[in-house]
DNA sequence: GGCTGCACCTGGACG
DNA sequence: TCGTCCAGGTGCAGC
């Protein structure tokens, strides 16, 4: 597995980028199980630019990524953790018009917090660490043993303490509305209507409308 | 009708240039009631070039072409045939930020397939013939006597027999699905979801939605 | 009004 | 040759 021996590489080589309260996380952690590249992706001018999408090559996404609802008005919102534990929500859907996958809503936040810029390399892992967590990662161009060191907790100032996945759901919707609106919302913390997935055994909500809110599980969909 | 003069005088000096199988059209008609020119447009070089768009002079869209729906979210499906029947559709829209009526999807196939340039003419006309049809023609600069000469039926095994309205639709619509998603699917010859337009006494169907369905007829329009 | 998101479109590359 | 994929575009609505 080239692949993932080159994850490891880069990934353990700069132990001190990773944040204090992840570090529990790799205790004890030295096989192949406890985390799993999926797949990396070059990024293109149009992934970085004002396209505010990014094209999921399609083998990687049909191997990885739900299919489930994919293809419906709205796709369905991603929620994937970046090194610093910070949880990224990107909507994913399926273009028919071009045939292709697509990461849109919350990517072009992504680029700009991490800086990124075409022929950098955004990555999809899994890890495990009681259930699964799914992550995010990029490596910038020119930079091959480091993985997501764009961003530091310096930047990412809420979730630091947020460990449990449900807690995260719970702060990420807050934060998600305060980004997308600028206005604070009563129910903000108390979603519903969505549904949820279970994916590398990790719960993700999704839903066909917008305003996503809370939940409760509905959907189970493993690997 | 100086037009209607001119369009006489060039389309009818070179009748070899016609197929066929649409001869019997020009059976007995002498006169004004067989054809008659909605407009022209000399091409720009943005007509031909990579906007894949044709701006439609604005009296000319709303003297000729229908007003219901254009301006809706998907603008409205237009059937036109040219001398070799073979079937076109065009998406026809108002584009609201540039004020302007256009054909998008579609036009870059007639562009490329006529070998049209900037200079070379467009032109549409109604053709009395039982009932009337939409007619796309062409003439390349230079040639001011010849319509339409650089496709011939050579050029388009389909439609070679199609002569009902309602069987052009039905090809029409194979062919657009195979174009889209180069799938033939079990649906594709049996349309519905659509709205029927009465256009110059010509039947057109036209949907807000991708992947058109057969019709019964539903709505009608009476120029 | 600018930016984002969205649905749609097309040409080129390539197997 | 032809179908598939995707990079690079579009207009426009909503925030």
């Amino acid at each position: 597995m080239a692949q993932h021996h080159r994850l490891q590489a880069w990934d353990w080589e700069s132990p001190m980028s990773f944040q204090y309260q992840y570090q529990h996380l790799y205790q004890g952690e030295q096989g192949e199980a406890c985390k799993e590249l999926m797949f990396e992706k070059p990024l293109t001018p149009s992934d970085v630019g004002k396209l505010n999408r990014l094209v999921i090559p399609k083998q990687h996404a049909e191997r990885y990524f739900p299919l489930d609802g994919v293809s419906g008005e709205k796709g369905l919102l991603l929620s994937l953790e970046d090194d610093s534990g910070k949880i990224w929500q990107f909507r994913y859907s399926y273009w028919t018009s071009s045939q292709s996958y697509v990461l849109t809503k919350g990517w072009s936040r992504f680029v700009k917090e991490k800086r990124l810029d075409a022929g950098d390399v955004v990555l999809f892992e899994r890890r495990r660490v009681g259930g699964d967590r799914l992550y995010i990662g990029c490596r910038h161009r020119g930079d091959p043993a480091a993985a997501n060191t764009a961003a530091g907790p310096w930047n990412t100032p809420y979730y630091a303490s947020s460990v449990s996945v449900q807690h995260q759901y719970s702060s990420l919707h807050a934060e998600e509305q305060r980004d997308e609106t600028g206005v604070h919302k009563s129910e903000t913390v108390a979603p519903s209507n969505s549904k949820r997935l279970r994916l590398f055994g990790v719960n993700l909500d999704y839903w066909p409308e917008p305003e996503p809110e809370p939940v409760q599980a509905s959907t189970s969909w493993l690997i």
